[in-house]
Order: structure tokens, then C-alpha cells, then sequence
DNA sequence: AAAGATTGTTGTTGACGACAACAATTGTCG
DNA sequence: CGACAATTGTTGTCGTCAACAACAATCTTT
């Protein structure tokens, strides 16, 4: 079948071409409906900004945690490798430590067995602040709950295991 | 229940706190896996990835393409309309028309009702490209069918279909 | 008519991804 | 061993994008 369905009902209009609206949310979308993109992003917007929120007070993004997270569990990694694990540049991931170095959550050791590399640690701050924004993070992930269901929440990370 | 749950275990690790890897991809997520968040967003990029290639001839990006389905499905909005609709902000949707109405595909049209307003059309040219886009958006669907399974897919969307 | 709100526009800021170049170091291979 | 290639962290540039703030022109309200 071609894909080129049919065109939603153009509203009345008046003659010069401008369309009257009620003011209210009812304008068509679509083929937008039923494109998964669409859907993801506009949830993932969402999703984003109730976690910078809830984590507000302690000034942490996502893009942060998810490294805290990856060094809290792997003391000891370079870059390079949490760079590639989480799928951030390694340009970017610079930035990302000097913040979070001169914040003291994080400290870069010079590497032994290879003098090219870091190895990341927490600081004992660190390591504190992390145990906090977890909190705060599953505060976060009981307002998703909220809004889609504790089910659909589930199915949602079954479905998009293979992502992480 | 508290949600600081048990550390993952930090591997072998040298003297100095440098940690040996196979070069594998067996680093620990901790608790990033179970977050939400964390899933959508790396779905969210392989999406858009997939989008972009898909659209590449033609050389529309996932926010173009929503502007021109919305038009084209609700000829004569306004500028405010369509940024409120698609949560795009006034400012960012200027530049957005400013370069689909260089390519020809839309054009503002002086509302007489409201001076203050442009009424939004597509072009002849423009509605021809639109249903060339909604093929390949068509086909980039099915490779999203093909990445997670077409049943996932559909429940992906009625999980996020409040969020259109 | 005056005050306030809305619409499109311009500009700034900061987060972010994609690249390119570089020095220091390590690995490889003749 | 020694030249050459590859890796690691770093710096810088460029383009995309969201969030604001300010502004002129134009409604709307009172």
C-alpha cells in the first residue's frame, strides 16, 4: 500500500486563507500520529525536564548522572571507555569532568599502566552526592509511574532493553 | 523501600586504581538500567538517526517534517498555532519557515483577519514533496518496525499516544 | 483613547553532537 | 631496536536546538 493516505478535512476557512480556530487544541496531526519518532520525542521532552527538575535543587542533568552512575559503579575507568559506553564524544566528555571535577564529586587519577589515560574515581563527596541524586532520581522515575502507569512503564523498558 | 540498592561489584582493579578490560562492551549501567529516562533517550537518538539517513536525499530533518504534515493537514495556521501544536517555541519556528520557504515548499500568507499573523500554506511544490517525505517517513517506520518488532511498536504507541 | 495582551522577529545564552587537529604515549612491525 | 601507526585526552570550531528577553506592529479590553 502507498503510504500517501487521506488528507485530513482542511478546516472552514474563510476566504483570504485563514482558518478560524476555537482556540482550543484540536488541530490535526496527521501522519505525526502514528509515527513512533514523534511519539518518543515529544515523551522524551517530557521525560527530561521532570528529572532537571526534580533534581534542581542539587543541579544535576541527566547527561551528569548517567556518568556519576557509570564511574560510581566502575571506579577506576578511563574516558575513553565511559565515553563509549554511554555513547557521549570523548571532546564532550571533557567538559562534562571539569565540571564535575571542580564540583569534587570526581577526580581523575593519572593511570600507571597507561600514562595517557585517567582513571576515574568518585570522591567521598562524591560518592555521597551520588547516593543522594539516586534518591531523587527514583523520585523522578515514580513520577513517570504517575504518568503512564506502572505497567506501561514496565512494558516500556522491556521494549527498549536492547537501547541501553 | 529506599532506592540506594546494592552497588554493582567494581571489577579487578591494578594498584593504582586503574581498572583492566577485555575491550569489551561489560561495563555496569548500575542504575541507569530502570531508568526511563535513560532508555528513551538512547532510543530517542537511534530514531532520529534512522530518520535523518532515511530522509537524507531530500534532506529533511524530523522537525521540518512535522511543520510541513502539520500544514498540510491544517492549511492557514498561524505561526503561534503550529508552535504551540507541535510545542516548538515562536522564536525557533521563524527560522524553521524562514528555511522551508526559501526551498519553496511553504509560504506565509498576510492574514487580512489578524495583520499581526501569517496564514501558512503549502506550496504546489511543497504539497508534491510532502507525500515524497511521507514515504520515506513511511519506510523509516519500517525499519523502526524492524528494530523492535511490530507489535512493540504498537504498543510504544499507545503507551505515548497521550503525549502527541 | 489608553493600557494591556498577542504575533512575529531578532538576539543571546547554554547544552549538545559531530569533526578536526594536536601532544603525549603506547603498540606494532619490519 | 627504531620508524610508523594507533590511542588518549585535550582544545577548538561549527551547526542544531531549547529557553529567554526584548522589540515593533497589531489586536483587544476597558
Amino acid at each position: 500500500m502507498t503510504a500517501s493516505a487521506a488528507q485530513t478535512s482542511p478546516r472552514k476557512r474563510s476566504g483570504n486563507g485563514a482558518v478560524r480556530r476555537n482556540d482550543a487544541e484540536e488541530i490535526g496531526l496527521d501522519a505525526l500520529v502514528g509515527h513512533a519518532g514523534y511519539a518518543v520525542r515529544r515523551f522524551q521532552i517530557w521525560i527530561f525536564q521532570d528529572f532537571v527538575r526534580t533534581l534542581g535543587d542539587v543541579d544535576i542533568r541527566p547527561t551528569q548522572y548517567s556518568v556519576l552512575t557509570v564511574i560510581g559503579a566502575n571506579p577506576g575507568l578511563s574516558q575513553m571507555a565511559v565515553a563509549k559506553r554511554l555513547g557521549i564524544e570523548r571532546a564532550r566528555l571533557v567538559h562534562l569532568l571539569d565540571s564535575l571535577e571542580q564540583r569534587k564529586l570526581v577526580k581523575r587519577v593519572k593511570s600507571k599502566a597507561d600514562r595517557r589515560s585517567h582513571a576515574l574515581h568518585l570522591t567521598a563527596q562524591g560518592a555521597t552526592a551520588l547516593a543522594k541524586f539516586k534518591r531523587l532520581a527514583a523520585e523522578h522515575e515514580r513520577n513517570v509511574e504517575a504518568k503512564i502507569g506502572k505497567e506501561n512503564r514496565e512494558r516500556l523498558l522491556r521494549i527498549l532493553a536492547g537501547f541501553t
